[in-house]
DNA sequence: CTGAAAGCGCTAACAC
DNA sequence: GTGTTAGCGCTTTCAG
């Protein structure tokens, strides 16, 4: 269980030089001038003891962890975010980074005692992350470390955010129906979501909303409707039944997500109106879900693996300016829409 | 950004006392009869300086990092298994730990390296897991620190292993059946999940087959038969259509899990059968999807949070004797299953 | 080209 | 009760 782990010492001791050599050979330093042979030497017997340095005392040192923290709001609360977390590893991964990966209690808690545990470990960097993208109020420690926002806007923009390209995601929703001929009788299900916590709408909902609306106006076409509602496959089902009452008749619907087509998807089945013909639909998410529904669903997707790769591509980089980096929410085409 | 932090020594000074006195303290430990009145100061002084001990500079000195890793193969693959991260994250909080997450790059993989960079952070215990149940070559570097396996099984038994109850899963799901009476016409969709790298079905598969036969065996009952396909929406599509053109006329469905019984719903609805009058419904999972559906499907939960919560737990524990946990999978009963 | 030696911040024998 | 001191394993300056 507990094999003594061999040391830079025992591989100098091995190899008959100093552990400075050793120490230099090993962590692959330039200009250093050692011979080939002892180089050669000393790369051998570090090989033959299968020695691997100690990254406490190397951290200790250099100040240096090769570690990166990610601290964020309930990460399961979000089915697919977990994505983002991947990104993140898998992206650290590349740079021989892990990242240590802590979750809040709750929406409302800024993660201080996290981001201090983090700090106490060193990490190089922290990401300081939400699972949906929203506004936050980081605690003052972060600012003690290199850090990026990872879909999250900071009351002070002290390092970047990276976050989806919301706007340009309704336009490209919007788009894809008009470019279908369906001008008339777009209705847009779910709206900005406005909940207790939110009562202007969630971010995403802002966003698509505007971008959804400067689409129709470019084109001079009109929305026919929005209904503000939760996006749950419930509510999308009850804004699909109310926008079916509704003049004009619905030609094409926009869901806020794909949880709400899917409610839409029942209500439309329902009323006997066959997707994509009678109603094309196009929603946003482009989770699994879009490719299990009848007929697949075009969605718009939210890139959670690029999300949180980039972030650690920023943060592994330096490139730290407090800026906001908007990364292109991509169509999924699926067989959801057709042209009239 | 580079505020020096406040070291022991720093602390020590201001309360002019030495630096061991002041460690002790703050280290809590007891039994060495510092004053009550030095420990005061030095709590004092160490608050007012905002002092937080360097755990680079701990752990090389005491070999604790309060730090766990947890290696896994493709974490995102099973959508809602980023559960079990998050379970095994918010144990590891409670006791004041931190979990450095990885995964491998894909299923083959045994994680060798990443298991070396936990080991050269010089984690406390290693966390091996995989996204669905099955059986693992773990790399030998993972029998020198304290282990234990996540949902897998691992060649040789050298650590714990946390594992679903997927055989009283089984006889869970069937009970739920003929408890309501349908003791007839009760197709089984999904089987084993035969697949090429899988020839024998996966693990889940085959305990929740013979489950499931072991509680109709006990009730005296018989099973109308059993499809054989993957555990998609199109396959459980498929194999509820073929079920339909069979004799018995079916009366009740296992499903594979909730995306099989969301595709064999489809088939239901365009036979003109009800769920749950006609015929009920039963599944596996417990996702999200199951509360989605219309009626909402019951289905036997699989915990993933309290998996990864349990892992933590015995390895914070110690508890590390090389032997199955089979976690309780219990049924979240919804509409989809009716009395006949 | 290579080695001696001084720390990094903390813990813990051991001395007073 | 409290202080001195020797490391933990590594990096890095400065001599040779």
């Amino acid at each position: 269980m507990k094999a003594k782990r061999v040391t830079l010492g025992d591989v100098a001791r091995e190899a008959e030089v100093s552990v400075t050599t050793a120490s230099f050979v090993l962590s692959g330093r330039e200009g250093m001038r050692i011979s080939e042979v002892t180089t050669e030497r000393v790369r051998a017997v570090a090989t033959r003891l299968g020695y691997r340095p100690n990254m406490t005392a190397r951290s200790l040192r250099s100040n240096i962890t090769l570690t990166l923290g990610m601290v964020a709001d309930c990460i399961g609360s979000a089915p697919y975010a977990g994505d983002m977390i991947r990104g993140a590893v898998d992206q650290a991964a590349r740079s021989s980074r892990l990242v240590i990966v802590a979750e809040t209690e709750d929406f409302a808690a800024d993660g201080a005692d996290l981001v201090d545990a983090m700090l106490d470990r060193r990490v190089d960097g922290l990401i300081y992350g939400a699972m949906f993208t929203r506004r936050v109020t980081p605690p003052a420690a972060l600012a003690s470390v290199p850090h990026v926002f990872l879909n999250c806007l900071p009351d002070i923009q002290t390092g970047p955010s990276v976050i989806p390209d919301e706007r340009t995601a309704g336009r490209t929703a919007a788009a894809a129906l008009l470019d279908a001929g369906r001008t008339e009788g777009v209705y847009y299900l779910g709206g900005r979501q406005v909940t207790d916590t939110q009562p202007e709408g969630i971010y995403a909902g802002r966003e698509r909303t505007l971008g959804i609306a400067e689409e129709f106006r470019r084109r001079g076409a009109v929305l026919a409707g929005t209904v503000e509602s939760d996006w749950t496959p419930e509510c999308g089902y009850e804004a699909a039944r109310q926008v079916l009452r509704s003049a004009p008749r619905p030609r094409a619907l926009i869901c806020g997500n794909d949880r709400t087509a899917m409610g839409a998807y029942q209500a439309l089945a329902e009323a006997g109106l066959a997707v994509p013909d009678d109603v094309s639909v196009v929603s946003f998410d482009d989770s699994e879900l879009a490719g299990w529904l009848r007929p697949a669903l075009s969605s718009v997707a939210l890139p959670h693996h690029e999300l949180g790769a980039r972030a650690v591509e920023l943060l592994v980089a330096g490139d730290l300016d407090p800026v906001l980096h908007r990364l292109p929410m991509p169509l999924a085409v699926r067989s959801s829409i057709a042209p009239r």
